[in-house]
DNA sequence: TGATGTGAAGCGGTTCACAGCC
DNA sequence: GGCTGTGAACCGCTTCACATCA
């Protein structure tokens, strides 16, 4: 195992790991190789094996890894045997179905409070999730120890509230508005983009290769194909 | 400009420069150069140009690039010219959100229908959408011209629903179920695993660096630190 | 033998730096 | 002079291939 900076590409995949670990374990599998984990997920055996040395030696030679104790490992690398409160700006359809969307309880998060500025929405419970003041946003996240917030407001207030986010001291934030949010200090920040994933695939249908097979030149005035 | 493969990190980096020139073209610019869209939104100008090479010669020399006619380029080789329609899969929390996110709208993009299993569900309305029974999936994607399909069901029903997807000729897919779907043929899928992103945030919270700024050595135990 | 852990090679994307054009 | 378009250098991630070990 090397000290280094680990990617968040090879975090991510800790995630995807640690769910078909959880497949394995459910059909009663104990131990798994990298390449029998590689060939039933369409992953990559040799990215495996790199992405968990890079915390440790977890697994066997001539076995591969145990499943259980693997499980374990990565569930306390990603963080997931501790508790974390979210708080979710923004109590608009995005805002409250993700106040109760239930992969957030699966990663041992759980959503403490809404927050919102339309005061008829103050006071309303969406579930079990209280809808507070955005003004009583800092003591509210005191209050109800909140270590993760969610941005779902308009774009153009997006940068305000990650504004008060930071200055409450909270270190973790996902950014739903469509405009790419940038960590300041040790902050956290991951964007959300549905605008950019839908614009992916508008392009995709428009783009000149999925018209009937072939290659077109670009109508703009000045494009010119070179070799 | 050369015929080459695009990459989808450039065409998503298109869709962000185009609302960078809608924000200035807001303001009154007409024109810009790429070190001056590179500072204002904190992006990297060679990046910019090449971005755009690959798509045609849209820039001036010494003058920068007219917003309005790249505005123009950009909307048509993003495909944001066309009317699209989206079939939401699933008509729970997620589903009814995304129903009317304005997101689509934004980009041309009409939700025509959801579809779920739960009889009590079907026939109702979500603003202005209806609610449709599954089993008449592909009858009413031909109805009502439906190109791009959103998944939002849970993680268990995802591949079969993929499997209607594909089957009724929808070349674009968005998947909000916590499970990377892989794409076949020629369809294409965007995968949205806020489970990821939010481990992602878990990991960043647990990670050893974040407790008092200090590199803790892993305590597994066959843990050993080389070099 | 069988599977891990890991240098080395390969590859794709980003950034640099400058020739070429307005 | 200013800014684009682009080859070349650079960088980081992925994949290969194999020494190493149970």
């Amino acid at each position: 195992m090397k000290v280094e900076k680990i990617s968040e590409l090879t975090t991510n995949r800790l995630s995807i790991y640690l769910r078909c670990l959880n497949d394995l374990a459910a059909q009663g599998a104990k131990t798994v190789s990298s390449d029998g984990l590689a060939k039933k997920f369409h992953l990559n055996s040799a990215q495996i094996r790199k992405d968990l040395a890079y915390f440790g030696e977890f697994g066997v030679r001539g076995v591969g890894y145990y499943i259980d104790d693997l499980r374990k490992h990565l569930t306390k690398i990603l963080g997931l045997d501790k508790k974390h409160c979210v708080g979710i700006i923004g109590a608009g359809r995005l805002g409250t179905a993700l106040a109760d969307y239930y992969g957030f309880a699966q990663s041992n998060f759980s959503v403490a409070a809404l927050f919102d500025a339309d005061q008829d929405k103050i006071g309303q419970k969406v579930g079990t999730v209280e809808i507070f003041d955005i003004k009583s946003f800092a003591e509210t996240v005191k209050k109800y120890k909140i270590d993760v917030a969610v941005i779902a407001v308009p774009a153009e207030f997006a940068q305000d509230v990650l504004e008060q986010i930071t200055n409450s001291g909270i270190k973790a934030v996902m950014n739903f508005a469509p405009i790419p949010l940038r960590a300041k200090g040790d902050v956290k920040i991951k964007n959300v983009d549905l605008t950019i994933s839908l614009e992916s695939l508008s392009y995709f249908l428009a783009k000149p290769s999925n018209k009937n097979g072939k290659i077109l030149k670009p109508n703009a005035a000045k494009s010119r194909i070179k070799q």
